[in-house]
DNA sequence: TTGTACGCGTTATCAA
DNA sequence: TTGATAACGCGTACAA
């Protein structure tokens, strides 16, 4: 049985005896009201449960309070804390988010975006966008892009990420300077511009170490588990035997390690192993994976400010924000076995905290 | 520069020679519109790219077609695929989800219901309630709630989860027919009726195998990492030695299994772990993880199912909805190392799959 | 097939 | 300064 519905502006007028405008004007904080009509209002709102609707709000307005986050799907472990940062973000400032997953198919990725702009969402965050996404469209559509993570389009979206270039870098230089040279590199797929970056950051590297690159140290492996599992087979079938193999993601890097148990290969004795990305997995004390920190709920957090300041129209020219990533030495590196090194304090510790919660 | 505001029904109407009510009539599939009135539209919509206002829609319709989905933290592993699967689900039947996060805080759980309620949605999906929260509050409310996951006033509400009690006694069972006498449970929190049904099971586990219950060997983890790290010490430090430790969900399961790491205990040889949710990480081949498999993507699935009934009016009686929980035998309980059992096929292979898949 | 009221607040105009 | 009235935002539903 339903209870009666929901109580109007027009019912809170009725019930202090003023009119509806004066009733938005007492709840909206505005100046001019009396004091006896506010007085009057209030208990009237607060004796019928009187709560505005953001719907009708929203029409009148036209703004909506709601920001549209588009990722490929929110079970893959690197997103959730992307979206935690964007959602708590968002709420501070009064936002709601519609979360929408495109399974990283570009019709599903047009089809969400349409009915959420049919929404009129006050501004879109997608993150890990791709160079075959279209979204060149939503330029002309009056609402603010934020993308994260990757750029496929530099320079026609705000956007947030890291430097993948020079934290390859960082991750490869890391390796050779512990003696290697036989440095293999598991690749993640080429629309992603994020993968690509960590390439170039791979060769650098191998050039500034005076390492010659070789084609037989690099495989595709899809930023999947199977890839990484398929990848470390395939260079162990070759006889293509690397020393190290560094991972444009820690999916691939544990396809990589689950890889080498199942032939006895010991990890990091036999081969050291490098991840990118920094999932909670990778500080268990049976995983010790070397790994780059990304910040992702900063990344999350940063992009709406973005947001913000584009809603609040207080910024015109478009901007690109690289947030620090850094090395994580574990045991996977074969340096200093069950050896963390995590910058600390800050936003970064209780995020560590907190992902290591779970309700049950 | 912003570009012209959006067209409105209004201006297809015009373009096309007929009346809004007519445009409205054809975009939603009504009858009895003339075939060139209906061309004449379909040429207006396209050449003005029009786009209808569903905030406009939902005032008039009384019916928003959004979803509210409230949970502590979408970062926490065991939530995201359940917001895949109340997402994917809600798609497919037009609904949008709003993702709000409550950091299990009572006050910002009420705020958050609140302002989805304001936000006139259609349905609300509360996920790992606890006992402590004001639910009630939400009965008299003109808004269908559907729990998941735990269900702290059974009958109030309908609910979509497994059998905590059947499930925790079949892991435990299998550790008594593993030979373990001393086996340990790590509690999760009090307020979880969840982590409640776990102790029940292991209770009735004990009892039909003749094994007396001793306080000694059950601590409390709040469900977190650290939790089963400090519970593995306080067993050790106290001589309290089990041979075996069910765990009331995998995170303290790996904290227990990390605190026998660095005590170098060794798992399963002088200890078993069993432990509960099958987060993906529990099918690392460095992890082996014994646990009980929850169909998370399925709950939340069968949460939008039973919203749907609601919404379309079809049921007016509670459902409370049990779906299998099988328990997944791996390496951490010592009776065969690296083999995985698992039901094939179904929904649950692609589930799998689409895990270990992750951009970068 | 069309005119018009309606959903529910907000905002501009006007009156006291 | 304080308040009321009416138009408006944009589609939809019903009578005509």
């Amino acid at each position: 049985m339903r209870t009666r519905s929901r109580p109007r502006i027009k019912d809170v007028a009725e019930l202090a005896g003023v009119s509806p405008a004066l009733v938005s004007f007492a709840l909206n904080a505005k100046p001019y009201v009396g004091k006896s009509a506010r007085e009057r209002i209030e208990r009237a709102v607060s004796q019928l449960g009187y709560r505005p609707n953001i719907v009708a709000q929203s029409l009148r307005k036209r703004r909506t309070g709601i920001i549209g986050l588009v990722l490929s799907d929110i079970a893959n472990p690197f997103f959730p804390e992307i979206a935690r940062g964007i959602e708590e973000t968002a709420r501070k400032h009064g936002f709601n988010v519609i979360l929408s997953n495109t399974d990283a198919d570009p019709t599903q990725e047009k089809n969400s975006i349409e009915i959420l702009l049919s929404r009129q969402i006050d501004g879109l965050i997608i993150t890990s966008a791709r160079s075959t996404d279209n979204l060149n469209e939503y330029l002309r559509e009056d609402c603010p892009v934020v993308l994260v993570n990757r750029d496929p389009f530099p320079g026609m979206f705000d956007f947030v990420g890291i430097d993948n270039v020079s934290s390859a870098r960082k991750a490869v230089h890391h390796l050779a300077e512990l003696g290697h040279r036989k440095i293999a590199f598991v690749e993640g797929e080429s629309a992603s511009p994020a993968s690509f970056g960590r390439y170039e950051g791979y060769k650098v590297a191998l050039k500034k170490m005076g390492i010659s690159l070789s084609e037989k140290y690099v495989r595709i492996g899809h930023l999947k588990y199977e890839g990484g599992y398929r990848a470390m087979n395939s260079f162990w079938e070759d006889s293509s035997r690397p020393t190290a193999i560094f991972c444009a993601n820690d999916m691939m890097a544990l396809g990589v390690i689950d890889a080498c148990a199942d032939r006895g290969i010991r990890v990091p004795q036999d081969v050291a192993v490098v991840g990118f990305d920094d999932m909670w997995v990778a500080s268990l004390k049976n995983v010790q994976l070397t790994t780059i920190h990304q910040p992702r709920y900063e990344m999350g957090a940063k992009a709406v400010e973005l947001m913000m300041e584009r809603i609040m129209g207080k910024r015109e020219e478009i901007r690109r924000v690289m947030l620090p990533a850094e090395l994580v030495v574990r045991g996977t590196c074969g340096e200093t076995l069950r050896n963390e090194v995590y910058r600390a304090g800050g936003k970064d510790g209780q995020e560590r905290e907190a992902r290591h919660d779970r309700m049950g």
